[in-house]
DNA sequence: CCCATCCATTGACATCTGTCGATGGATGGG
DNA sequence: CCCATCCATCGACAGATGTCAATGGATGGG
């Protein structure tokens, strides 16, 4: 079996992002940014981060999601696990609810990825 | 058949990329962002955008960019029509030679939408 | 004119992905 | 103590994706 990717800390995040069009980046870091960029390779992924950064307290649970995105609990949950996997939410119980933040370190690690020196 | 998206244009990228975490997005914009977002989705992908804005002249054939990401040209062919397609890329066909660029706005768009108004 | 080179397209295949219904664990209200 | 609510996981399924070998169009050198 494919043996499951590590959710990805801030670390690692930190460390591989150096801009793609500055120098060649490594087998490692192409991974990992290509894991990232996957994450918001969804549309309805990319609603999902965009509701929750919108939200009161910048949080939001999965049952305030459901609606919005007109997707069923199970298919919203699967969703937000690969935004945390992924670095990019993170996810806080309290009680019966699992609050997601979107994580806007790794987001501006990413556009920095991005981002040519010169620009 | 799924009628096969059409290639995003300069405009099109220009119109969608407010940032994710500050407003709302719709959903023609997650759409078009997700679809950006995926061509930079797979390792391989990530490493093409690298080495060509790496190489002399920020320009590349495709037979330079076989060997250093070990696939086929058929492959690279493909991976890199994704690109172009997802307005990541440009190529220009110069004799028997296809040369493929970067497209430095369309990265610069979308790290603006992956950073929030105050970062 | 022929041939070699560069490249895109096609068809095939295994794998990954997005979605759902069903299920069960955990929590907290009455 | 029971039950309702929130949520993650599982199993299933159709459709998308990454890869290759084979093919053929275009271009340009001899």
């Amino acid at each position: 079996m494919p043996s499951p990717l590590p959710v990805l800390q801030p670390d690692d995040i930190a460390a591989c992002c150096s801009p793609v069009t500055a120098g060649l980046v490594g087998d490692d870091a192409a991974e990992m940014l290509a894991r990232m960029f996957k994450a918001l390779g969804d549309p309805t992924r990319v609603k999902l981060l965009s509701l929750i950064a919108v939200a009161p307290e910048g949080e939001a649970c999965i049952c305030d999601l459901t609606e919005p995105v007109g997707l069923r609990q199970p298919t919203v949950s699967h969703h937000m696990k690969l935004l945390v996997d992924a670095g990019l939410a993170t996810r806080e119980q309290r009680g019966r609810w699992a609050y997601y933040r979107v994580a806007p370190q790794a987001l501006r690690a990413l556009a920095g990825a991005l981002t040519p020196i010169g620009a």
